[in-house]
DNA sequence: TGTACATCAGTGAACGCGCGTTCACTGATGTAC
DNA sequence: TGTACATCAGTGAACGCGCGTTCACTGATGTAC
C-alpha cells in the first residue's frame, strides 16, 4: 500500500464511519484527561467518551488499560524532550555565556514542565507508566542534550573536569528533585532559581581557577 | 479524666466490643495496604476489613477517605524522620569524618527508605497527601537534622562557606531526585553512591583549601 | 453496692455509581474479478 | 464499471464488581445517685 493511499484513506475516513486515527486520539485525550483530574481517576470509559467512540473500541487498539497509560507516558517524555530541544535552539552560540544559559534553561524548561502541569509530571515520574528499558536513560534524548550542555561548559572552562564526571547525575537529581518537592508543596517556588545558582556554584568544584566569569 | 484512666479504659475496650484505638489502628491498616498496593488502590473497604470493622466506623474518626490517606502520609515522614534519627546517633562524635559519615547515611537513609517501599514512597511525594502548611519544610525535624549535619561539616571545615548556603536545597533536592528516579527505573540503583560522592565534591565548592582530606 | 440512664463506638443494610472488560454484532470500506 | 465478498473498525448491551458514603440502629460502657 503507497503512502498515498493511506493519505487518502485516513482523510476519507475521519469524515465518515471510521475514525481515521483513533489510537492517537485516544493518547490525547487520556493526557488531557490525566491532566485535568490526575493520574489515579483517570478512566478507561472516560477517555472513550471524550474521543466519542464506545468504551470497547479501545480495546482494537490497546490490551488494556494500564498499556494505554502507558502510552501516554512514553508521550509525555517525548513532548518534554521536544520542549527542551526548542528552548537550547533559541540559545546559539559557542561561548562559555550561551553554554551557561543554555544549561540553565535546560533545567528551567524541565521544572516549568513539572509546575505547569504536576499532573502529568505525576504521571511520568509516579509509577503510573512502565519503563521499558530500565536504567537506559543513556539513549534518550532529553539526556543526550544534558551531555552536550555539559560537554559546552567544560569545553568553554565554566565547569571543573572533576565535576564533569558527576555533571548529568548531580544536575538531573537535582532538578527532578526540586520539581518534584516544589510542586509537591514542599519548597517555595523561589527555590528552584536558587538551586540553579547552587548548580553553578557546585559544578565548579574542583578546580577554582577555570571558574572564573 | 486521669491518664491512668485512659490507659485502663484502653486496655479493657480493646479485648471486648470496643476496639480501643481504632483511629490508629485504622492508619496502621492503611499504611499496611497502600505498601503492598499502591497509594492508588487504596479503598477505605479494605482498610475497614483489615482491622475487622465495619466500612461505616472508619466516619468516626475520619470524615472521609482523603482525610485517612493525608493521615498516613503525616505518619510516613514522621517514620522517616525517626529512621533518620536513629541512623544520626548510631553516629556520634565531632570529628570531620565522623561529620561526613552522618552526611552521608542521612542521604542513604533517605534513599534506603525509598527502594525499600517504593510504594510509601509515593504516597508521600506523589500528589496523594495535603501538606497542611505549604513550604513549611523548616520546622520539621528532618530538615533540622540535615541543618545541623551541613553546620557540622562547615564548623569541621569539610566544605565552603559558600556552598553552605545552598547545603540544604542541593542535598535534599538531589536526594530526592535520585530516590524518584532510581526508585521508577530511570537510573541503576549504584547511581546513588556516585550521587553521594558528587555531592561532597560539590559541596567543597568555593574554598578547595578548606575541602582537603 | 446497685440501678437507671446517657453516651459512646460500633453494626449492617442500602444508596447509586462508575469501573474494566467481554462478546456477538453490524455497517462501512477496500479489493478482486 | 459493476458486483460479490472479505476485512476492518466500530457498536451496544451486558458481566460482575468494588467503591465511598449515609443512615437508622444496637449493644457495650461509664456515670450519677
Amino acid at each position: 500500500m503507497s503512502i498515498t493511499n493511506v493519505v487518502r484513506r485516513k482523510r476519507v475516513a475521519r469524515e465518515n464511519y471510521h475514525h481515521g486515527d483513533l489510537e492517537a486520539a485516544l493518547i490525547d485525550a487520556a493526557l488531557d484527561l490525566v491532566r485535568q483530574t490526575g493520574p489515579d481517576h483517570l478512566s478507561l470509559r472516560a477517555v472513550a467518551q471524550q474521543v466519542g467512540v464506545s468504551p470497547s473500541a479501545v480495546y482494537h487498539y490497546f490490551p488494556d488499560k494500564d498499556s494505554l497509560i502507558s502510552r501516554v507516558g512514553d508521550k509525555l517524555f517525548i513532548d518534554l524532550a521536544n520542549m527542551q530541544r526548542e528552548a537550547l535552539a533559541q540559545i546559539p552560540g559557542i561561548s562559555a555565556r550561551a553554554a551557561k544559559l543554555r544549561y540553565r534553561e535546560l533545567g528551567r524548561t524541565y521544572f516549568r514542565w513539572a509546575n505547569k502541569e504536576p499532573n502529568l509530571f505525576r504521571l511520568m515520574f509516579g509509577g503510573f507508566c512502565k519503563i521499558e528499558r530500565e536504567g537506559d536513560h543513556q539513549g534518550n534524548d532529553a539526556f543526550l542534550m544534558l551531555t552536550k550542555c555539559l560537554d559546552d561548559l567544560l569545553d568553554t572552562g565554566v565547569i571543573s573536569k572533576s565535576m564533569r564526571k558527576y555533571g548529568e547525575l548531580l544536575s538531573w537529581t537535582a532538578v527532578q528533585g526540586a520539581s518534584t518537592l516544589i510542586v509537591e508543596g514542599h519548597l517555595p517556588e523561589a527555590a528552584f532559581e536558587d538551586l540553579l545558582d547552587g548548580l553553578d556554584l557546585a559544578m565548579r568544584a574542583g578546580n577554582m581557577r577555570a571558574g572564573s566569569k
